[in-house]
DNA sequence: GGAAAACATTTTAGGCTTAAAACAATTCGG
DNA sequence: CCGAATTGTTTTAAGCCTAAAATGTTTTCC
């Protein structure tokens, strides 16, 4: 058996280090499967908030980022969080300002930001549409042990660590 | 301390089971980190794809489902496969087709059925975007051992099995 | 054989999404 | 203080995406 054939990286003529080339399949399965999942459950998750309460999925997660946070967002920290582009935020606030979900006001200290906050009335709906998404969500994951769940968050958190590591070394 | 506390069913007065309000905050949390490792990886792709070749995901991802079919897909198997509408693949096609990347023809024995291949052009140039997209994905998933990535592929096996049962449990 | 069901695709209407450019307001450095 | 970056938001142009309805084709089953 060579000695070459576990190696990660040989030697050339010239003495200097080069890559094999490696085979990533795993990792490409892994990336697939992590796709699959993420899709599937979405799907589900946005066929039943439009069946239950003729919502869509985008603006129902721009709810829950605003009803942890009683004295508002501006649209910057809102972008941030839903990792989704600036101008994107601005087309859904205006959707959910006009059915009198949100609050928009320019803020007082600094005229460039906005600040959102949810009504009366959007922080209620929400908060039903809420507790039934959550009976949604534990029965997708229902198969899982509280062992596994546990495990997945682990890995989950390594993998979000080293894509955000990866991604810092493309644009420092 | 009450018998109750660690229960998940109880007895009402009636003698019915009737549920406890449970407690899924770990799997909604789950879910959000799910969701974050995928949008993560994903924007982080679709920017690569873009600056280096001008090509948008949903293209790529396309494509790489017909380098797996040589002898072509239906658009029936391609939106099953992708897990997206009919009506996306009809537009995403249409687009291919002109680019020159894809070959698009009827059926002989079904004329229902649109039958697309890539072409000479198409082929090429996924294979030359496919060797390098597999090197960012092994970086972007580089910080996880050997282990970790089987580990991961199992409890995510599980987790598609579970979702996958969930959602026939609402649409049989 | 022919109506009815099933199937594959396209069309429609509306909303989501992005990247990049434009605009506006604030902060920073000299 | 003032021009130059920086920051926050909106606009623009193009493409992606979905659900539902419409269209054309094949199969099923009386």
């Amino acid at each position: 058996m060579p000695a070459e054939s576990d190696c990660t990286a040989m030697l050339d003529s010239e003495t200097k280090a080069v890559e094999t080339p490696e085979d990533h399949a795993d990792e490409l399965r892994l990336w697939l499967r992590l796709l699959t999942c993420t899709t599937l459950i979405e799907g589900e998750v946005r066929g039943r908030l439009r069946q239950r309460f003729d919502v869509t999925l985008p603006r129902f997660d721009l709810m829950a980022q605003l009803d942890k946070a009683p004295d508002g967002m501006t649209l910057s920290d809102v972008s941030k969080r839903m990792m989704v582009s600036n101008g994107n935020v601005t087309g859904l606030v205006e959707r959910l300002v006009e059915s009198g979900h949100l609050d928009r006001r320019t803020s007082e200290t600094d005229r460039r930001v906005q600040v959102i906050r949810l009504t009366k009335l959007g922080r209620a709906e929400f908060r039903r549409m809420a507790a039934e998404h959550e009976t949604w969500i534990a029965d997708l994951f229902a198969d899982l042990s509280p062992k596994d769940v546990r495990e997945l968050m682990r890995l989950l958190a390594k993998t979000k660590a080293s894509a955000q590591k990866s991604a810092a070394r493309r644009r420092p």
